[in-house]
DNA sequence: TCCGATACTGAGCGGGCGCTTAGAGTGCCC
DNA sequence: GGGCACTCTAAGCGCCCGCTCAGTATCGGA
């Protein structure tokens, strides 16, 4: 568990991509305030006063409020995607990098659990458009995880009956994180991601490392 | 998998303790717009409309819409321990009840994955009063699986390091089933259960069956 | 010094929300 | 048959929602 270890870090700075000041300290608030308490019970007054600016201030920056939510689940996928492609991509044998795109996805959803709880929870109350958009992103989620799983299973190191299957549940594993993961509980991320790393390795029927 | 069979099943007259008829109907209705919209996006309009009443009937019944979640999240989880406790005493060794366990608690989540949905996601919308009190079942339910656990471990049949942090990704498996599972794909509940407790046998360290 | 562009606020619009109330319909006990 | 308890509806109250718009402050360039 190394090559991802960078894109797996403490977001390191987060929505930097995000521009001009007002809009990211906006989207931040969004995060903040969808995580909390889910989009549909959020105002945009909630979102404007967090950001300490007034409710007509946000119409400036994001057309709607659907908006908003829109551009953090985009950028939260895209975030996703790239650190298991990262840990896909890795040099070590299917074992090591299965392992490594584990541990690193699951410490971004327990990390920054406030923006894995919206990017993987909220995709319902986005719009037909938009949601399309985004599940086209979460294939590519699958298609990688699947990817190191096939690779295991070709060259002998993995016993899996149910490729499609086993990946569904090693994602949902690492989703389902950002439900329970406490940060004021016993577990660090990088504890958390460490078990789940040797559960998937079980899963997949590798050999003792 | 058969001692826990008869509890798992398509939920045989569900809901059939809450009395009387128009109330029942009420929270079958609210049951479906929870699970389809969420809960602070559905309308007490709404649930009325689906049950074939004037919104002004739903308070004769029930003192709010939060009362409304309330029940359903309480009967939700007294079936969900029972389903787990029906597994947990069974008469199999350890390995056979964990299987017993989680194939039928996915087949509950995948079978009735409406009312699952709204059980296991809409925890926040309740009040704290309600809120503690289902958490308080919710222990139970983590109590009985890591019952099972504990006893593989005892008896040598299981190779778990960490039991709490296993016991956590085991009910985490299967609990986001409710979030992914589709009643149109290619899997039914029952493949998805066989699965899960192979999968879960897996990770336990369980020898071949 | 003035100008136009940009970023923001205060006030508020139309509408839908959770919930209430007055009263009508219905069936049961005496 | 009369009274009562129960169930449900039509109407609507007060509130807060997402969003808009006219107007103000600020600032870089000529």
């Amino acid at each position: 568990m190394s090559t991802a270890e960078e894109t797996a870090g403490a977001e390191m700075p987060p929505w930097a991509e995000v521009t001009p000041d007002a809009a990211r300290r906006l989207l931040v608030a969004a995060v903040e305030a969808f995580a909390e308490r889910g989009y549909h019970a959020t105002t945009t007054r909630d979102i404007a006063g967090r950001a300490g600016m007034s409710p007509a201030a946000l119409y400036i920056h994001y057309k709607t409020k659907e908006e908003l939510l829109h551009r953090i689940s985009r950028i939260g996928h895209e975030k996703a995607l790239e650190i298991l492609r990262t840990a896909a991509q890795g040099e070590g044998g299917a074992a090591e990098r299965l392992a490594d795109a584990v541990s690193s996805f699951v410490r971004w959803h327990a990390g920054g659990r406030t923006t894995a709880r919206v990017v993987q929870y909220e995709l319902d109350s986005l719009g037909p458009d938009a949601r399309a958009e985004i599940i086209a992103l979460r294939r590519q989620v699958d298609a990688e995880v699947r990817g190191i799983i096939q690779d295991g299973v070709a060259a002998g190191d993995f016993d899996v009956p149910d490729v499609p299957g086993t990946t569904l549940a090693v994602l949902s594993l690492c989703i389902d994180v950002a439900r329970w993961f406490n940060v004021n509980g016993t577990r660090t991320p990088e504890e958390v991601g460490a078990l789940y790393a040797d559960l998937v390795l079980r899963m997949v029927g590798a050999g003792p490392r």
